[in-house]
RNA sequence: GGGCAGUUAGCUCAACGGUUAGAGCGUUCGCCUCACACGCGAAAGGUUGGGGGUUCGAAUCCCUCACUGCCCACCA
């Protein structure tokens, strides 16, 4: 074995291996399979941090059940991310000088398939390095061919139903990327921006004014609006406004949504451009002008001012307002504007004709699952109630996406007449003015599957489908049906829908996790998954967001190159803490790595034990009687290692791997190498010395199947080593998880009592001896009293020598004593120096100490004589007070001895 | 504006009503001791954000204040 674990070479052997193991072995019981789908990432680039936790986490998830025998999936796949992907793409044509909007649609949609096929390979494949078990053979993605069965699907069922509809709407339009977004697609920036009065001449003379952020859409006001209780504005009621500018005759409204306290208490309505003006001009049937079009620049109804992007407009408007009198003052203003979620570009609200989904008869089923099920279960547990706030509050669904990429809407127009269908116009409609709307005939849209061959209603053959994509997060919405064929009750389906457990981060719960189960519910009646784990966002080691402009990227690959995609793996693992967001830098991943190699090299010292023995055949198993010939050392780390096997497995089904993980390092670095492995060492003499090294072995075999499911690739190369001296015999990841030992507890109490005594006795020891400033190579004169009382044999007092470099002697009454006290003054230890040796520091040492044991004498004897506490308290916690009030005295006495023998040679 | 989470050692976090609050990293000191210097040993470091309450007993439960982060809403 080398002395480092080579990960470089050693990572590329074993993911054949792992590819072949998803569910296990054929499942031989009953148990349902635990099955996951990934969270698929974008075909934007390749996987960042982020991914690699989404699926390292349940990836440890995975390999844990496996190696409980239970069949286990995890379904890989891609998603084809509408805007984002279509945005980075034209930004990447943009960077080889194209633009694309001289490609034509096809040729377009061509580039976007290319790009996808290369990132979909290469993200897969970066999900096989980092060593997930997953069945390729059943991957997908958001557009192939099964995928988009199940959005045409669940988009008709849906339409036929009633719940998706057309219709002009205020929406988010991205001017930049040319299309509607819905309301979880924008975000919100704060903005320094400037709070304009305007003053509007009222009809009959006088005027009322008016405080806006946004002067040019003055143009497209359609009334004035004040608090209905606002007196100032008692004698405007039922009066008009002329618009200044281009002389329109508006109304004075009242509207309780006004406040009166903002700016000058009343509010210019456009209800074109604004949410809450939109919602004001439906209840007041108010006109609505759509002075901004699609392309950012205002519209004929602007007038004179169009053709004008809408800051120059803005420029214009406020001189010409400022020029004609009309502008009293601005003042500087904080306020926030909502912008694009994928290029941070501001979006204009605006009337627009859009699809629409209805979002209550599933919010309904939604809320009655979580409700009266509590489905999904959340973690951390406080999620559930977010979920359930924000379903309450669910609004219409806008659908539609002005791009290209996507899936296209399966609705198609006939064409068949130019007759207008005049229903489909409101009668504001007649008065945006644009020509933006289509056009549609009399016959009714014809939402299908399959391309209609012909017009129901007509039988035309003229038919147009409907140019829009749908929302990315529609077919997202699907995808834990998707993945296994529905709607198709394909074997697949039946046998892995619902899923176990879902796992993202939480950034993504109403976009997504929400909008799977509303959809699940609806269209299969089951909640997609049982469980969802939200984990935190990922940030860097100051708490700020990663992003490349910030130049505090972590990039998993850089990891895997240098310190091995273990250290990925379990520094990932290690800084999950379940509800909060993660803060790593690169040296999170250093005491990973390093833990890997403390790995490596204990294994490497068992291996090189067994490889010593003769003769040449090991011992192929620890030999089962251990009573026979084990020593209380095996049987403490027997009891050590049955407490881990307990925590471990308690931990990963409660969703903590960072704990489960945690218990595992400490027992195996804190108890297993620096203590177990040390007192092997001196044990080698022993006739039974074989018999020790096999159940080092064994137990190393117990850690390794443990820390499997968190770094395969070392435990893996490690059972490679070890060949046939190690009893797994199978693939690492299909081994058994280990079961406690069953060995008497009686046995297991000996063995702790043992350690705690001999771990005591050491490192009272090596802390005199550091105090004492000794070299390691000199001995320490040690006599001991009360030994043989404990049991300890010359085998044990050995390791205690061997420990704590020291060695025992004959009480000396002429030598310089130390005295200590350990097991709470039951066993009295007394050191003899070979060097100088300050009696006054030590004189100081017992001081302090009796000062401190006189406050714990109190203390306990208080606590021990208040009836409260006798009476309440349950009794194992009134003996163990006892037992500690008992080992103060002790040790009082001892120490107050010490004093005075002190004293007395020093006087 | 509404809501959620958090505040414990220099840093990241444990401790899930039991009385002397623990790890890892970092720091300091001593060691290349035959698995490992990516290591070993030793040590320093805390009024558990402030205040009040419940309890025999509070980091833990309740109230309150302060601060931090996030989500939702969007006052023009």
């Amino acid at each position: 074995m080398e002395n480092r674990f080579s990960f470089l070479e050693a990572e590329p052997q074993w993911l054949s291996q792992w590819q072949k193991i998803h569910l296990g072995a054929p499942a031989n019981g009953t148990e349902a399979p635990f099955v996951m789908v990934i969270p698929p990432p974008n075909i934007t680039g390749s996987l960042h941090v982020g991914h690699a936790l989404d699926n390292i986490l349940p990836d440890c998830l995975i390999r844990y059940h496996l190696s409980r025998g239970r069949p286990a999936l995890r379904v890989p796949g891609t998603d084809h991310a509408g805007i984002a992907a279509q945005f980075v793409v034209e930004k990447h044509l943009k960077s080889q000088g194209v633009d694309r909007n001289r490609l034509s649609r096809d040729e377009f949609e061509a580039v976007l398939k290319n790009w996808a096929e290369t990132t979909k390979t290469n993200i897969l494949e970066q999900l096989v390095k980092m060593g997930c078990v997953m069945d390729f053979t059943r991957t997908r993605f958001t557009m192939d061919s099964i995928c988009s069965r199940a959005v045409r699907h669940a988009f008709k069922h849906l339409f036929d139903k009633g719940l998706i509809y057309q219709g002009d709407r205020l929406i988010n339009w991205c001017v930049r990327c040319h299309s509607a977004l819905s309301d979880l697609e924008t975000e919100w920036n704060s903005v320094k921006g400037r709070l304009y009065y305007l003053r509007y001449p009222l009809e009959g003379g006088g005027e009322i004014v008016v405080a806006t952020t946004r002067p040019e859409t003055m143009l497209g006001d359609s009334a004035v609006a004040v608090n209905p209780n606002d007196s100032r504005y008692f004698d405007f009621k039922g009066r008009f406004v002329i618009l200044p500018l281009i002389n329109r005759r508006i109304p004075i409204i009242q509207d309780h949504r006004i406040e009166a306290g903002f700016g000058a208490g009343a509010v210019k309505v456009t209800p074109g451009h604004d949410p809450l003006d939109w919602a004001i001009g439906q209840d007041h049937q108010l006109p609505i002008y759509k002075i901004i079009g699609e392309d950012g620049l205002m519209t004929a109804p602007a007038g004179v001012y169009q053709g004008l992007a809408v800051a120059k407009a803005r420029q214009k408007i406020l001189d010409d307002l400022k020029q004609q009198n009309f502008l009293i003052k601005e003042e500087p203003y904080a306020h926030n504007t909502a912008v694009c979620y994928r290029c941070a570009q501001v979006v204009e609200p605006l009337i627009s004709k859009q699809w629409f989904m209805k979002m209550d008869p599933l919010r309904d089923l939604a809320l009655k699952a979580y409700q009266d099920n509590g489905e999904p279960k959340f973690h951390p547990p406080h999620w559930g109630e977010l979920y359930r706030h924000w379903l309450q509050n669910l609004k219409d669904w806008c659908l539609s996406r002005q791009i290209i990429w996507g899936h296209r809407i399966p609705v198609w127009h006939c064409k068949s007449s130019s007759k207008l269908k005049p229903e489909n116009f409101s009668k504001s409609n007649s008065e945006l003015g644009t020509g933006n709307l289509e056009q549609f005939s009399s016959c009714h849209p014809i939402c299908s599957e399959e391309t209609p061959a012909s017009c129901p209603s007509c039988g035309s053959t003229a038919l147009e489908q409907d140019p829009d994509v749908l929302d990315t997060w529609f077919s997202s919405s699907l995808w834990p049906m998707s993945v296994f064929g529905w709607p198709d009750q394909t074997p697949d389906f039946k046998r892995f829908y619902p899923t176990s457990l879902m796992v993202n981060g939480y950034d993504i719960t109403y976009l997504w996790v929400a909008r799977m189960v509303m959809m699940g519910l609806y269209l299969t009646g089951r909640v997609p998954f049982k469980e969802v784990y939200l984990h935190g966002l990922v940030r860097d080691s100051q708490g700020r967001k990663m992003s490349k402009s910030l130049g505090n990227v972590i990039d998993p690959a850089v990891i895997q190159n240098e310190r091995g995609t273990d250290a990925l793996r379990f520094g990932l693992i290690m800084a999950m803490q379940p509800g909060r967001d993660i803060y790593l830098s690169k040296d999170s991943f250093v005491s990973a790595q390093n833990f890997n190699t403390k790995l490596w090299n204990a294994s490497r010292f068992i291996l090189q034990e067994l490889s010593k023995l003769t003769p040449a055949a090991p011992v192929k198993e620890t030999p089962a009687n251990l009573t026979h010939w084990a020593h209380p050392a095996d049987f403490w780390m027997i009891g050590e290692i049955n407490k881990t096997i307990q925590t471990f497995n308690q931990e990963m089904l409660r969703l903590d791997p960072a704990a489960a993980l945690r218990c595992l390092y400490g027992a195996f670095w804190g108890s297993f190498c620096d203590w177990y492995l040390e007192i092997v060492k001196l044990r080698r003499l022993n006739d039974r010395y074989g018999n020790t090294v096999s159940l080092m072995r064994d137990l190393l075999g117990d850690f390794l199947v443990c820390l499997q499911p968190f770094i395969p690739y070392v435990t893996h190369e490690i059972t490679k080593e070890f060949n046939s001296y190690l009893a797994v015999k199978t693939l690492l990841a299909l081994h058994p998880s280990p079961a406690p030992w069953n060995v008497k507890s009686d046995l297991l109490q000996q063995g702790a009592r043992w350690a705690s005594i001999t771990k005591e006795m050491v490192m009272e020891i090596r802390s005199l001896r550091a105090d004492l400033g000794l070299s390691p190579t000199d001995e320490i004169q040690v006599h001991w009293q009360n030994a043989s009382n404990h049991g300890f044999n010359s085998q044990d007092t050995a390791i205690i020598q061997g420990l704590a470099k020291c060695r025992f002697v004959e009480p000396s009454l002429s030598a310089v004593k130390i005295r200590r006290v350990i097991d709470s003054g039951n066993i009295e230890l007394t050191l003899y120096p070979a060097t100088t040796w300050d009696a006054a520091r030590e004189t100081a040492r017992f001081r302090a100490e009796l000062e401190e044991l006189d406050r714990s004498v109190n203390r306990l004897k208080r606590l021990l004589s208040n009836t409260g506490f006798t009476g309440k308290a349950p009794p194992d916690v009134i003996e163990q007070e006892r037992g500690r009030l008992q080992g103060c005295l002790q040790r009082r006495e001892k120490f107050s001895d010490y004093l005075k023998q002190l004293e007395q040679s020093s006087s």
